[in-house]
DNA sequence: GTCTATAGAACGATAGAC
DNA sequence: GTCTATCGTTCTATAGAC
């Protein structure tokens, strides 16, 4: 016997893939359901009946994608704390663990296409209400455990302090992932993230650079 | 006699008022005319007749916003190296040319709502073709002069380095414009973007931080 | 210059045959 | 589970009266 539900794998599998190809690109709104089955070579219906709607399309693509990357945050952020304890986390370390991974499982699909690191900066800065509904509870876990240890590392610094750096990184990482065609007109570059490794480096060194300078302001409140 | 074209000219700004409005909250494609229209409280063929199409509509709001922004960063840039001339103009003076007349003058509008701040929030993530083309000529000249006065002032950096830092920092200010439901939820604060100086001195030190510790980080190519 | 009315196209979703 | 055909809605844009 052949295995029970090879072709609705299939196809719901080339339909997410599809999704988050066209949702990347364009937005939710001009992410049309008509597109997205012509490019999943599928047929029209088949979206609804595997999601239900095309809500329900972009759903699942948001879950499959970012609960990984954030799972891989939160275990990395327990392995450094143990491995420092019982002394706070190094900035750098800390900033590389919120920073690297979003990067690198993007990079971890064959063709090593910049499909999910545009998806994330797009679902960032992604008007539609349901969507920022996902994105808030999906990201609500990570931000309360990196401030956590924000707070652990930077004792000094005001609570307001490093509420607004870490919104001035998470600001800095959005945009520096979504949007591709900004990064080569000002950085004049051939290569799209090719690199990724050298990129993080220098993204941690700016984000470390901007938290120690901001914490360190003299008062004046 | 009265003025010649009162209620022409006063249905044109209702337009513009209403279309930057929605722009801002929900995008390109999610703005509808009719939405346009009802918010104005104006005509639905008004659209139309002052503008031409929705694109002309929108490229009227942005070129209307964009223009005296980049003009102020022009004009302050000049008089920063005029006055610092023969030395290069001091890093956080400059950063802080970048940063400030983007929160002010949006500031500036009646109601010190943030409609117009969000706008340009939302105008860099759009994904709507046109609207990327209108960006890109908008921006080019600033960011080509303040990339020439980034290489004086760091003379020493290499100018792939300064560029990757530059669009870092349009990446933080567009994130932290941008997007104040996010601000709201990371930061925790009740008020939005109120205090507006507070909130530039910190971005310009983080931004600061950022480019000094990227510009000082120990080669390794 | 402003209105009503509507053309014409594109969309999400579904019914029903296979 | 997959297909075709289509319904009902919503959109931009325009024609034509005032």
């Amino acid at each position: 016997m052949a295995t029970t539900t090879p072709k609705a794998d299939k196809t719901r599998h080339r339909i997410l893939r599809a999704a988050e190809k066209i949702f990347s690109k364009k937005g939710f709104r001009a992410m049309t359901v008509r597109e997205v089955t012509r490019e999943a070579r599928v047929n029209l219906a088949s979206v609804n009946y595997h999601f239900g709607s095309k809500q329900d399309l972009m759903q699942a693509v948001i879950e499959e994608r970012f609960g990984p990357i954030n799972r891989q945050r939160i275990a990395l952020i327990e392995a450094a704390r143990r491995e420092a304890h019982p002394a706070p986390i190094a900035l750098p370390k800390l900033i590389e663990i919120m920073v690297r991974p979003l990067f690198e499982l993007a990079f971890q699909e064959p063709g090593n296409d910049t499909t999910v690191i545009r998806m994330i900066g797009r679902c960032m800065s992604e008007p539609t209400d349901f969507v920022q509904d996902v994105n808030e509870k999906t990201f609500a876990e990570i931000t309360s455990l990196m401030m956590e240890e924000l707070a652990r590392t930077l004792p000094d610094a005001s609570e307001a302090d490093l509420r607004l750096c870490l919104f001035f990184t998470i600001s800095t990482m959005i945009g520096a992932i979504g949007d591709e065609d900004r990064f080569r007109d000002v950085t004049r570059r051939k290569q799209t993230f090719e690199d990724t490794s050298e990129m993080v480096h220098r993204l941690v060194a700016y984000v470390v650079g901007g938290f120690l300078r901001v914490t360190h302001l003299p008062k004046q409140d």
